[in-house]
DNA sequence: CAAAGTAGTCAACCAAGTTGTCTAACCTTA
DNA sequence: TAAGGTTAGACAACTTGGTTGACTACTTTG
């Protein structure tokens, strides 16, 4: 029998695989994970590269590659922080809001495949269950995403 | 609300860092994921370096420096092939027959933290609809396992 | 107002993959 | 059975996505 995280890891990289076919048919730039995390993690806020680097559980460095990249193809922009001349936020312009539409519009779709696969309440189980787990393991303060393999 | 496969990547990670955290513990090589996945195929057949990379969804030579880090700490050995004088089996030794039974305690011990946290009846069903859905995506062969982020 | 701490950048390094190339052995198949 | 194509494994150069460390400019605190 096998582990439940490698039926968990297998699962992402299936539904991750198709994810990035689709989205390569659309013809985007080579967005990666971090990418949608970052969008969606500025979707609620603004935030310096620091904090999203904390909020991927990545080093600021790491973090500041990203968003030169996201900041290179029109994603975000980067604007004087207010008060400390040190910092600056980072937040979506309208191409970032689109894109993060448009992936949530997948992510739905291959949702709606995965339950006519194997059932809409059985999604729905899993969705409840592992957000439990989390909610058990972690508290309220979930930690950095992270690179997983 | 989150994409289903963002709960995926956090649980998996959620549970792969305890785990790891626990070998730590014990004292181990740094054995990471993919080391795991070898261990677990080798643990049914003989297999070469070819198929090991076949199996994880990588290049032979990626494969090839796996093999080798697991030889060196005495987990696996090579001997020839019987027929083909090119290829080497590689295949268990006895201290990587013993580290899989430890890690499979580890992982049921983990498995059963959830259960409590969340419902042994909700674990279940997680498992099987995960299974299904991944018969569903891949029919019986699935593919390689695979880096994830 | 001095000392300690922090945001962002630059640079060197590292780990885990990749592609490309080569040799020796294997497998048609004419 | 020799010839041409394929394959297992090794070696090397490169790529990617991260790391640590150092530095400057600014901020916060005692």
């Amino acid at each position: 029998m096998e582990p439940v995280p490698m039926l968990l890891a297998m699962t992402y990289r299936a539904m991750g695989d198709q994810f990035h076919d689709r989205l390569r048919q659309i013809g985007l730039e080579p967005l990666r994970p971090a990418h949608g995390y970052v969008f969606r993690f500025l979707k609620e806020r603004r935030a310096t590269t620091v904090d999203i680097g904390q909020h991927l559980g990545v080093t600021k460095q790491a973090a500041a590659k990203i968003v030169s990249e996201l900041d290179e193809w029109g994603y975000v922009l980067r604007e004087p922080h207010p008060t400390d001349k040190r910092a600056q936020y980072v937040t979506l312009t309208t191409k970032g809001r689109d894109y993060l539409k448009l992936a949530d519009n997948l992510w739905s779709d291959l949702e709606g495949e995965m339950a006519e696969a194997i059932g809409e309440d059985t999604v729905a189980t899993i969705r409840q269950g592992l957000a439990a787990y989390l909610r058990h393991v972690h508290g309220e303060d979930r930690p950095g995403l992270r690179p997983v393999w």
